[in-house]
RNA sequence: UGCCUGGUAGCUCAGUGGUAGAGCAGGUGACUGUUAAUCACUUGGUCGUAGGUUCGAUCCCUACCCGGGCAGCCA
């Protein structure tokens, strides 16, 4: 018999004289003639209550069928004699596969965070992390759907780079040379060219260098793949190894990166709201009571956008006092975005036309600034409760403005050659963005650390999993 | 990397300069169309590690290890 997942049994319209369930105890209660069994597969927040009656044969088994134990169930779907669940299953047949002794882990009762952290092999078992995982599957889903839907291509930019001063951050070395006794040069630095690529490379920080390839040539495309970070950051929203949105469109100015940006950003609330409904519901009643209210406030109103310059204003003439001093050349720290955001727009608010000194090199020069006051054509979308969850900008197509930007930075065109030929054949205004795609599962399920929203965490000091 | 904070039973925590307690989990029994079931009884701890102060340290001090938070860096 073809086995029936938890989710659909629970969806059945009508009930059944034979259905086949396999999956793991969550729950169970005894009673003097039969036993109830929550069964939970993991394809539903919600399990199905199965009832084994003491006259069945297979009535022994219930014992072993402890929390955490994987059962399989031969039964009768029908309606439910008992409050809280619609149908429920009579079990003909009941057999445990695999039992859980007393030192499983996960008990019915909550765990904190921390501690499911130290079991990650076991959390997703869990109804939080369950739902946690569920909405990330479907969310990667949304994200292809979004971008393929607007005829953008899927590029899958390289894991391993040879490009190693983007500005996103220290790298992580990749190599093969023996770490105790590498080869030498005559000037006793280490020979990358007898490394395995033949130079120095590193794991990737962003594929959007790539990904420019690919827009002045297939015009709109995207990646989504994991970058690393070897930053020493200890911090509830910063990960070593994290996924990441990047999409790049040709004949696209900072408007249109923004207008994008915005849109995408509500296309995957709305579609988590539709379809992890229950899941959503569970974060909104137990991870962050304000949830629901907060996105679907942000699906109805348009989202604000904001100049570096007037951001600059805001923030020295509301009379607070700040612990990170405001002046225009400086970026915007945490507590200055939060406020932003949080406080002032009360919404997802779009801050753009930033320094150009603050800003890394690709970014396109603004034209008509004051004197003194030179921007670039960048942007952060900032959210309530998380900050910035998306930086992006109109990337610098001119030739000698991008030459100049890398000198600003101490890049050598040398190292950049084929990032210069874009420019010189060919060159169209293109822009683009990065979505951290864990911060956005942050913002859309109320989970406040970002150890929470990734299946194995890589924090600094950390990768037991 | 800096600052802050924590480490006591399997889990969540309380507590005191005189070597420890609760709830849940586990065990036993009772009861019940139950649903984080309920009730009674019960097992369970070198109080993170190493030093120091003290007659005596889980408590005070120092170092280290580990967790967490904030800041910077960013996504």
């Amino acid at each position: 018999m073809p086995r029936t997942l938890v989710r659909d049994a629970l969806n059945a319209t009508a009930p059944s004289d034979a259905i086949f369930l396999q999956g793991w105890v969550r729950t169970r209660r005894d009673a003097k003639a039969f036993s109830f069994i929550e069964l939970n597969d993991g394809s539903s927040l919600k399990g199905l209550q199965v009832i084994v009656d003491a006259t069945l044969p297979d009535y022994p088994q219930v014992g072993r069928a402890s929390t955490g134990a994987s059962v399989e169930v031969q039964g009768r779907l029908v309606a439910s004699k008992g409050q809280g669940q619609q149908w429920e299953v009579v079990a003909e047949k009941f057999t445990v596969l695999g039992e859980a002794d007393a030192t499983y882990p996960l008990q019915k009762k909550g765990h904190s965070l921390e501690f499911l952290r130290e079991i990650a092999h076991l959390r997703p078992r869990s109804n939080l992390f369950g739902a946690v995982f569920r909405v990330r599957s479907r969310l990667a889903y949304a994200v292809h759907q979004f971008f393929q839907e607007k005829q953008f291509f899927y590029v899958h930019t390289p894991i391993i780079t040879a490009s190693d001063a983007e500005g996103a951050g220290e790298m992580f070395r990749v190599t093969t040379l023996p770490l105790g006794n590498p080869p030498k040069t005559e000037q006793g630095e280490v020979d990358h060219t007898q490394d395995f690529f033949g130079r120095k490379t590193f794991l990737t920080v962003s594929g959007q260098l790539e990904g420019e390839i690919f827009a002045t040539a297939l015009s709109n495309i995207y990646t989504f793949g994991p970058t690393f970070r070897a930053e020493n950051s200890h911090t509830s929203r910063h990960a070593a190894e994290f996924w990441m949105i990047e999409p790049e469109i040709a004949f696209c100015d900072l408007a249109g990166d923004m207008a994008l940006a915005e849109e995408f950003v509500k296309y995957l609330i709305r579609d988590a709201r539709e379809h992890c409904a229950a899941d959503l519901e569970f974060f909104s009643k137990f991870v962050d009571k304000e949830l629901l209210t907060r996105l679907d406030f942000v699906l109805e109103r348009p989202f604000q956008r904001c100049s570096y310059t007037d951001a600059i204003a805001i923030l020295t003439q509301n009379g607070k006092t700040w612990e990170h001093p405001v002046a225009w050349g400086d970026n915007l720290q945490s507590e200055h975005e939060r406020y932003l955001t949080e406080e002032h727009f009360k919404c997802p608010v779009t801050v753009y036309n930033y320094p150009r000194a603050i800003k890394a090199f690709y970014m396109r020069v603004n034209e008509g600034d004051a004197p003194g006051r030179q921007t670039v054509a960048a942007m952060d979308l900032l959210v309530p409760g998380i900050g910035e969850i998306i930086g992006g900008s109109q990337r610098e197509e001119r030739m000698e403005l991008l030459k100049e930007g890398m000198a600003l930075h101490h890049l050598s065109e040398k190292d950049y050659w084929w990032y210069l030929d874009l420019r010189r054949y060919g060159t169209v205004p293109h822009a683009g963005f990065g979505l951290g795609f864990e911060r956005m599962l942050m913002f859309v399920t109320g989970v406040a650390n970002i150890r929470d929203v990734i299946p194995f965490a890589r924090t600094p000091g950390t990768a037991e999993f």
